[in-house]
DNA sequence: CTTGAATATGTGAAATTCCACATATATTAT
DNA sequence: ATAATATATGTGGAATTTCACATATTCAAG
């Protein structure tokens, strides 16, 4: 995977993978039905998206029963790590009502394996 | 002039965009011609792209006889700032052939009066 | 095996972005 | 005044991106 400048930006350039790479940012993990709830957006228009950020090397993707579970990709370079902290850091609004309505989703799926990372509230 | 994270991520979504303003982060200060001439592209796409980033409070304009230069706009947040740094300091392959092309352009410190004159002189 | 839930993707249309060409404006020189 | 240079912008079309809908796939439960 090659990461260039133009490619990080061309993903974070449409509102619906901002938000999604933030939140993804922010709670550690996400799967595509948390995704929905929060951004209030249809499922196609999710896993479509999720999947140009997994093939440009944003994301991470983990099957779990029949969740499938969005994290940032480790292995990305420090520079758009950077540029992902201090984005999600210095703009504490952005995400502020998507973050809202993923707290107050019902039925959120159980995580087997997280060790560190607990669902917010 | 709002700063989003979504409003600058757009502005350098884009090849000629991304090139201008790290090149014009690097040289301070550049004029029309001069990029035309670095970036190897005509006057109204690099007029048209100078106008977006003007208009999305990136970029700064002055006017000195004939010669319009842009540079970085000083009251551009410091996250913002930041990400043009990191991403100017960690791949500088990025406008390699633009700064060359722009270095062969000849009599840099001498500019103002050279602009834009015919190559032959 | 069948059903249902969660997710992925094929497809064509809508929306947006990008571009080249022509033309307009601003400044300088003659 | 006119001409020449530098830059900006109107315009329509090309290219790209985004979208919704339908369908496919994967997995768990019965």
């Amino acid at each position: 995977m090659k990461y260039t400048p133009l490619l990080l930006f061309k993903c974070l350039s449409d509102e619906t993978r901002l938000l999604m790479l933030l939140l993804i940012h922010k709670e550690f993990e996400l799967c595509v039905c948390e995704l929905m709830h929060a951004l209030s957006v249809n499922q196609s228009k999710i896993s479509r998206h999720l999947a140009q950020l997994r093939q440009s090397g944003l994301l991470q993707d983990r099957r779990e029963g029949q969740w499938v579970y969005y994290r940032m990709n480790p292995d990305l370079p420090a520079w758009a790590k950077d540029i992902i902290s201090v984005t999600a850091a210095s703009n504490p609004d952005t995400i502020l009502l998507v973050s809202k309505a993923l707290s107050e989703m019902g039925d959120r799926p159980q995580r087997k394996n997280q060790c560190c990372k607990p669902i917010d509230q």
